[in-house]
DNA sequence: TAGTGTTTAGACGCCT
DNA sequence: AGGCGTCTAAACACTA
C-alpha cells in the first residue's frame, strides 16, 4: 500500500474528474470564483500530472465549464480587465458529490429547460439589465446561441444569470459533519474553514460586481424563487435560522446576510432549483440526507471509487499541505 | 494572435 | 441494452 508523498500524484493521473478539479479550484479561491487561467494554475500547482499535455486537458476543462450547469460564468467588472470571465459554482450544485467527497459525484447537476427560460426572462435579469447594463458594454450576456440540442443539456449561457449567478458557490453542506478524506476541506487545505467563514460567497460576488442590492429585491426573489423565501426574508432583517452553521462544506448563514463588518445585507436572489421535496432553503437543517439541494462540493470520481476498487487512494490533503 | 468559450461528436466505463 | 457521466478531439466564434 503506497503511502502518499508530497508528489504522489506527480506521475499518475489524480482520481478526480475535471469537474472535481475545477470545483476544488473555485472553492479554494477567496471569492469562490476564478478566471480560467487561475483554474489552470490551481490544477497544475496541485497536480503535477497536469503540467503536461496542457492542451488536451485544458480543452476538456473548458468543455466542462461550458457544458455543465454546475459552473456559472461571471462577467468581469470594468475595473478588472482581463481575458475571459470568472467561473463559479452554481449554488445548487452542492449535492453533486457524495459525502462531500470530490471522488464521487452523486448526480449530475443540470438546470431544467424551464429554469433556463425562467432565468432568461426573469425580472431579476430585467432589473440588472436596467440598472447595471453599463457593466456590459459588449452586451454579451450569455451568448444566446440558438437552440439547445445537446442531449445532455444546454451548454450555452442562455438562462444563466451572468450577474446573479455569481453567488460564487454557496458551498455545500455536509449532513452530519462527516468529513470525507477527499472532501474539499481536506483536499484544499487547512485554511478552508477560515476562508469559508470569512467569505461571503453571495455578497462578495455582489460586491465584486459592484451591485447594490435594494430591499425591493425581496419581492422579486419571492416571486421568482418562492422556495428561497426564507432566505430573502431573512436578508430583509429577519433573524437567520437557528441552525446557521453547516460545516464542513457549507457557508455559515451569517455569511449570506452579513458583510465582513457585520452589517446586515439586503436580499440577494438565489436561483435555486425548485425542489418540491425540500424546505424553504434546501439543506438548511444541516441534517439532510437524500436529495439535498445544497451545494455539496464535489467529489467526483466518475470511474468508481478508489476507496473501493483500487485501494485507498492518496490523500490529497497530504499533497496540499 | 492567443486565450477563452461554445458546441458537436465519438468513445469508454459504470449502473440499472 | 440503454442511460448516464466523463474524457477527448475538433471546429468555430469571440475577444483582449
Amino acid at each position: 500500500m503506497p503511502r502518499p508523498g508530497k508528489n504522489s500524484y506527480s506521475d499518475q493521473k489524480p482520481p478526480y474528474s475535471y469537474i472535481s478539479l475545477t470545483a476544488m479550484a473555485i472553492q479554494n479561491s477567496a471569492d469562490k470564483m476564478l478566471p480560467l487561467s487561475d483554474i489552470y494554475k490551481f490544477i497544475m500547482d496541485r497536480f503535477p500530472y497536469y503540467r503536461e499535455n496542457t492542451q488536451r486537458w485544458q480543452n476538456s476543462l473548458r468543455h466542462n465549464l461550458s457544458f455543465n450547469d454546475c459552473f456559472i460564468k461571471i462577467p468581469r467588472r470594468p475595473d478588472q480587465p482581463g481575458k475571459g470571465s470568472f467561473w463559479a459554482l452554481h449554488p445548487d450544485c452542492g449535492d453533486m458529490f457524495e459525502n462531500g467527497s470530490f471522488l464521487r459525484r452523486r448526480k449530475r447537476f443540470k438546470l431544467l429547460r424551464s429554469e433556463h427560460m425562467a432565468c432568461k426572462s426573469s425580472p431579476m435579469m430585467h432589473y440588472f439589465h436596467h440598472h447595471h447594463h453599463h457593466h456590459h458594454p459588449g452586451g454579451k450576456l450569455g451568448t444566446a446561441s440558438g437552440p439547445h440540442h445537446h442531449p445532455a443539456g444546454p451548454a450555452s449561457t442562455v438562462g444563466r444569470l451572468p450577474h446573479f449567478q455569481s453567488y460564487g458557490g454557496i458551498t455545500c453542506a455536509q449532513p452530519g459533519g462527516f468529513k470525507h478524506p477527499f472532501a474539499i476541506e481536506n483536499i484544499i487545505g487547512r485554511d478552508y474553514k477560515g476562508v469559508m467563514a470569512s467569505g461571503l460567497p453571495l455578497t462578495s460576488v455582489m460586491h465584486h460586481l459592484g451591485y447594490p442590492v435594494p430591499a425591493q429585491l425581496s419581492s422579486v426573489v419571492n416571486s421568482m424563487w418562492p422556495h428561497v423565501g426564507m432566505l430573502s426574508e431573512s436578508m430583509g432583517g429577519v433573524p437567520v435560522p437557528a441552525s446557521s452553521e453547516y460545516a464542513p462544506f457549507s457557508v455559515s448563514m451569517k455569511g449570506l446576510y452579513h458583510n465582513a463588518n457585520g452589517q446586515t445585507l439586503p436580499a440577494v436572489p438565489v436561483p435555486i432549483k425548485p425542489t418540491p421535496s425540500l424546505g424553504p432553503m434546501p439543506g438548511l437543517t444541516g441534517l439532510q440526507s437524500g436529495p439535498a439541494q445544497l451545494c455539496s462540493p464535489a467529489s467526483m470520481m466518475e470511474k468508481g471509487d478508489p476507496l473501493e476498487g483500487k485501494g485507498n487512494p492518496l490523500h490529497p490533503a497530504l499533497l496540499l499541505s
